[in-house]
DNA sequence: CTAGGGTTAG
């Protein structure tokens, strides 16, 4: 090869045509020979070349030349914040405004979009109010890209409060601002406001397009209101001539169709789809999972074998398809095909086989999965539905120190109150009340208010640790402190509460004042503590009142004349055993798990097949001859 | 602004 000198000129014109990094560094090569490499001209087109082409040794390249520069202006600095925004460490972009600040340069509106964009990456919804602050500083509340990745940033976290404040104080909105909105408002469980904001939206005569549309009729599937779901689907027919290309709304229809119960609409919609040639593994995941969610586990199945194309999300599909009809066996044989297969299955996926895990008492199973995925590079153990999951998966399995470690270790940030609604009914349920108390105003410090499960998890706490004034206080702050009106639920819970303490007329009186009307759950409750303190007459009167709410039901007459067995009444225990024998009740039988070894095995009530059921029968009962030794009463 | 799949109680 010749030793050809490219002048400065000829060099930045190649790089415009530069198309490869290896061509890019070639270039850059020339430059040094030359000893013009300092030229501003042409550093500036090859730092930014590297930042873009989405390798991450280019932009480590880039950033190389970045730094050997004095004082970069506002055009490098924006390329590389922009270039760090979606790279694998979105932290140096904010590092990079950190040493703009110290520099006499100063950022425009093309700085705050990616500045934001990197708080999202970093799942920091403080850094991104930080961030805002600046906005604001610097007077950019009115550019429209910066609004709309301010809201984009608050939506993401469910912060729709904020979201909805900047969209209000705005005085600049586009098309993107109100579908960040809409959208923000349907994942955020708030549909019925996203159809409120497409209202406002049609007023001020911005035009919707299909994102619009695939967000609305996804709230309406979360509304399962098929009525607007088929309003909306008459307009983007009517607005969308190109309703016909676009994959994304077929699938949002057939979705809605399918989560409203209109299953022969939706497959009308995917077999149009089908016609049309589009991409529709989507599709056919929501018409499985209606299926699976109406019980047909197995026409769920067969959709799912037949399927021509089948990803991650249509597998998480099936696994919950078989955890929603009580199959985690064949749930968890799924979730091991899929890693079999050698796909990679994301955070949904492993929270799924967690529950499945969680359902089943497969500690083995469930610490495996736990320990492979907490710590991948797509993080587990940033997501917090992967967290609570693990920690009731643990708590469930009998593992409360387990579970605790987990949350104990988990930053504040990560912390929700769902996080907490997991930890407090795992602690609940192995018999720690206070430290589901402790846990509980620890809430309030994060600045974290208890919702109505909250309320369910603590009086169930102090229910099973015999907190009995604790429980009542609670109960009472329910309304007071917290502003959530008791539900069913609590009612029920306190009248367990009550009556193992042996507070029955109180409990009794709290079901006559309740403002709603008893239902079985609380009346078997009562019934339970009427066994553990031998009250008959009370017991009389609840079962009698069971016997109304739930005509039938074979529990009730199996617990009734166990009970009546149990305090000496046996002309009545018999005579409740007729009844059975006459009306031809069959309660279920009881059946459990358990997991040792790797291995699973079920026990059913009355069944002896199992080779150590001798054994273990031994070891139940001296279990229990050993709790009732230290006082506890078993009840039904 | 890019569908479809998820975690807490009873």
């Amino acid at each position: 090869m010749t030793n050809l000198v490219l002048s400065n000129q000829s060099l930045k014109s190649l790089l415009t045509s530069c198309i490869t990094i290896k061509q890019a560094l070639q270039i850059h090569a020339q430059t040094v020979v030359n000893g013009i490499h300092h030229d501003p001209f042409l550093i500036t087109p090859l730092i930014s070349f590297f930042a873009f082409s989405n390798s991450p040794s280019a932009l480590h390249h880039s950033s190389l030349l970045f730094s050997q520069i004095t004082t970069p202006d506002l055009f490098l600095y924006n390329a590389m914040i922009k270039a760090h925004s979606h790279s694998h460490a979105p932290h140096h972009a904010l590092s990079l405004y950190k040493s703009m600040l110290a520099s006499p340069t100063y950022p425009d509106s093309f700085t705050f979009p990616y500045l934001l964009k990197s708080c999202v990456r970093l799942f920091s919804l403080k850094l991104g109010i930080q961030v805002h602050c600046h906005v604001v500083k610097n007077g950019f509340e009115s550019d429209v890209f910066v609004v709309n990745s301010l809201l984009n940033l608050y939506c993401v976290f469910g912060d729709t409060g904020n979201a909805s404040k900047v969209f209000d104080e705005s005085p600049v909105r586009d098309l993107v601002s109100y579908n960040t909105l809409i959208n923000g408002f349907v994942e955020a469980g708030f549909a019925s406001c996203s159809m409120r904001l497409f209202g406002e939206m049609r007023r001020f005569c911005v035009q919707p397009d299909g994102y619009t549309f695939v967000a609305l009729l996804s709230g309406c599937s979360s509304l399962e209101d098929c009525e607007t779901g088929k309003k909306v689907h008459c307009l983007a027919y009517k607005k969308l001539d190109s309703l016909g290309c676009n994959a994304l709304l077929m699938n949002a229809l057939v979705d809605m169709y399918a989560k409203c119960g209109y299953l022969e609409m939706a497959k009308r919609v995917l077999m149009s789809g089908i016609r049309s040639g589009k991409s529709v593994i989507a599709a056919w995941t929501s018409v499985m999972s209606a299926y699976a969610r109406l019980g047909e586990v197995d026409v769920a199945r067969r959709i799912f074998d037949q399927m021509e194309e089948r990803d991650v999300v249509s597998w998480t599909a099936m696994i919950n398809g078989y955890s929603c009809s009580g199959h985690f066996e064949e749930a968890l044989e799924l979730f091991v095909k899929l890693e079999d297969l050698g796909m990679e299955p994301d955070v949904v996926a492993v929270v799924a086989a967690l529950s499945a895990c969680a359902r089943l008492g497969a500690l083995e199973f469930g610490s495996r999965i736990h320990h492979k995925y907490a710590g991948k590079n797509w993080s587990c153990d940033q997501n917090g539905g992967f967290i609570s999951a693990a920690v009731d998966m643990y708590a469930k399995c009998g593992c409360i120190d387990s579970a605790l470690d987990i949350f104990c270790k988990t930053s504040d940030h990560l912390k929700t109150t769902f996080l907490y609604n997991s930890i407090i009914s795992g602690l609940a349920h192995h018999g720690l009340g206070e430290s589901a108390i402790t846990l509980f105003k620890e809430m309030d410090t994060l600045g974290l208010r208890p919702d109505e499960i909250t309320f369910v998890a603590l009086l169930c706490a102090c229910g099973h640790s015999g907190l009995v004034d604790d429980g009542k206080k609670l109960f009472e702050s329910m309304l007071t402190v917290y502003g959530i009106s008791p539900q069913m639920e609590h009612y029920g819970c306190m009248v367990d509460l009550l009556g193992r303490a042996g507070c029955l007329d109180e409990a009794y009186c709290l079901i006559l004042t309740m403002p709603f009307k008893a239902n079985a759950v609380i009346w078997r409750a009562l019934l339970s503590a009427c066994k553990i303190h031998g009250d008959i007459d009370l017991a009389k009167i609840a079962s009698k009142e069971l016997l109304t709410v739930e005509h039938g039901h074979g529990a009730r007459y199996v617990m009734m004349s166990n009970m009546l067995a149990d305090i000496d009444q046996h002309d009545e225990a018999a005579s409740v055993r007729e009844a059975i024998d006459n009306v031809g009740i069959r309660k279920p039988p009881g059946w459990s798990y358990v997991e040792t070894n790797g291995a699973l095995h079920k026990f059913m009530a009355g069944d002896n097949s199992h080779p150590e059921a001798k054994a273990t029968e031994m070891m139940l009962w001296d279990v229990s001859r050993r709790l009732k030794s230290i006082g506890h009463v078993i009840s039904a």
